[in-house]
DNA sequence: GCTTTGATAGACT
DNA sequence: GTCTATCAAAGCA
């Protein structure tokens, strides 16, 4: 494998930026990933140790994980190295570069391709993803990654989305210019002032 | 059991 | 730019 999964999940994260993931009949480019670093970290799902929900990031490396948001929305992360650390890369935007037809299909009709995949639950849905993929593997039918091709351009980090602990941590890493990147949104829950600590990096 | 809380997106002013 | 619907899982009693 190309890409190196066994890697942290920030070194994960920068890698998978520009890098083709193919779920079925679509492909997207990668354009904008968060890393969570496991147990270590208090923004992570795995942060509280194993969970029957969160189970498949402590799986190996290239493993998909799956999880529901706010009700409605399925959102992908791509568990990262060390084995067994908990760690994940998410997947938050991507551009659809193979099944155009079927991504707008699932999709509200109007929505301007840039934005197919603009956002974790918009990747979700037009890779038509479920709880079920979870546990799923790379390389397995339907499910693998191709590095990027080519020049990546410019890479800009800063803090994760939607996240409301350990802000200082600028996780969130997307790719300059491109329109499917989402917008920054800071957590509703976010206490003010949290946000300071990015001083202290 | 019951309450609180989001790794959001889309509608609305 | 601002507001909020919505529901499963986590956290607590």
């Amino acid at each position: 494998m190309p890409v190196d999964l066994d890697a942290d999940s920030v070194t994960l994260a920068r890698a998978l930026l520009g890098a083709h993931f193919r779920v079925g009949a679509i492909t997207v480019r990668l354009t904008e990933v968060e890393a969570y670093a496991g147990s270590g970290d208090p923004a992570a799902h795995a942060f509280r140790g194993w969970r029957p929900h969160t189970r498949h990031l402590f799986e190996p490396p290239g493993t998909l994980y799956c999880y529901r948001s706010y009700g409605i929305h399925v959102c992908a992360n791509l568990v990262s190295g060390p084995d067994g650390s908990g760690s994940a890369v998410l997947l938050r935007a991507g551009q659809v570069v193979e099944g155009l037809e079927l991504a707008r299909s699932r999709r509200p009709a109007g929505v301007p391709d840039a934005r197919l995949a603009r956002g974790p639950g918009c990747l979700g849905q037009v890779l038509a993803l479920s709880l079920n993929d979870s546990g799923r593997r790379l390389g397995e039918p339907g499910l693998d990654l191709r590095p990027p091709q080519g020049e990546v351009g410019a890479i800009a980090s800063g803090p994760r989305v939607g996240v409301s602990v350990a802000a200082g941590r600028p996780w969130r890493f997307w790719l300059v210019g491109e329109p499917s990147v989402s917008a920054y949104r800071p957590s509703p829950r976010m206490l003010p002032g949290a946000l300071d600590d990015l001083d202290e990096n």
